[in-house]
DNA sequence: TCCCAGGGTAGTC
DNA sequence: GACTACCATGGG
């Protein structure tokens, strides 16, 4: 077992997974653990110091984009001439874009659309119970993310089981889509941000939102700005736009920030649904 | 009971 | 191209 040691100025562990860009993740201990794949971490903060420890530490090292100069993104968030976004960046400096698996995220969103948080947790915990590998770390057994072939292996049946409800056809499809080759999840990361799109939305299930979470969480292609109802929301009342169409409202955001518009989406995703839960307690 | 959730598809015009 | 009914499920 291996441990790696970070500042925690750019790095906030809790704020980064709950801001709806992963899914697999539980308290442990005096952090989480933190679940990618088939791999597993325990991250937790201690004296200004973030601590990840695991038996694959350079993935995870890349995994929480340790590399990445974060101030210069916090800094261009805060100098923004939008109040929303400097606000943002202010509550959500510790806020980072995670590298995912990119077969995870292509399932884990497609289960996401017209969901709920919670319930798409819950969905892929149970996928994973019944499709993953067991596995034990730290005395605490987990189960790994399901291989493309063990999902290909079920029915639309089997899925509907685990609460898919009309989603469960779309993972039938692509998860035979790959199987079959129509699509190389690593010979698409080739591609402009443009074309990776283009390709990930000729799978059944996955629209333009999609498509843009998978961009931006599996290939950290930060110049993609998924719009989902919060978003839509927040462009609306925070920034008086008129533009109804996602699509649009997506070019809108990606012209305003920029190469930053992945990092910008993430802040004001997280400031938006913070208010909302505090309005609730 | 209706509305909503990190939306997308297929049909119509 | 734009518009819309419909799609399962569970929580508020």
């Amino acid at each position: 077992m291996e441990i790696i040691e970070f500042s925690n100025e750019y790095l906030n562990i809790k704020d980064t997974l709950d801001c709806g860009q992963i899914f697999r993740y539980k308290p442990f201990n005096d952090g989480f653990l933190v679940f990618s794949g088939d791999k597993v971490c325990y991250v937790y903060e201690q004296d200004g110091k973030c601590y990840i420890q695991s038996e694959d530490t350079e993935y995870f090292a890349n995994f929480f984009d340790l590399k990445r100069d974060y101030s210069v993104i916090n800094n261009f968030a805060l100098s923004s001439r939008h109040d929303i976004v400097s606000r943002s960046a202010k509550l959500a400096k510790g806020v980072r874009i995670l590298n995912q698996q990119r077969e995870e995220m292509l399932f884990s969103f497609i289960i996401s659309q017209n969901n709920m948080i919670p319930r798409i947790k819950a969905i892929i915990e149970r996928t994973c119970i019944a499709l993953g590998e067991k596995k034990s770390f730290d005395g605490e057994e987990y189960y790994t993310f399901p291989t493309v072939k063990a999902l290909a292996s079920k029915t639309e049946e089997f899925y509907k089981n685990l609460g898919y409800g009309y989603r469960a056809r779309y993972i039938v499809e692509v998860a035979n889509a790959i199987i079959n080759g129509d699509i190389n999840l690593e010979k698409i990361s080739e591609l402009t941000t443009v074309g990776l799109k283009k390709s990930l939305m000729t799978l059944k299930g996955v629209g333009a939102k999609v498509a843009d979470c998978i961009a931006l969480f599996g290939y950290h292609r930060v110049d993609s700005f998924p719009v989902d109802t919060w978003i839509e929301r927040l462009y609306r009342e925070d920034f008086k736009g008129e533009l109804t169409d996602r699509q649009k409202i997506t070019e809108w955001f990606l012209n305003e920030f920029k190469e930053y518009s992945g990092y910008v989406q993430q802040y004001v995703f997280y400031y938006k649904r913070s208010l909302e839960k505090n309005d609730k307690n």
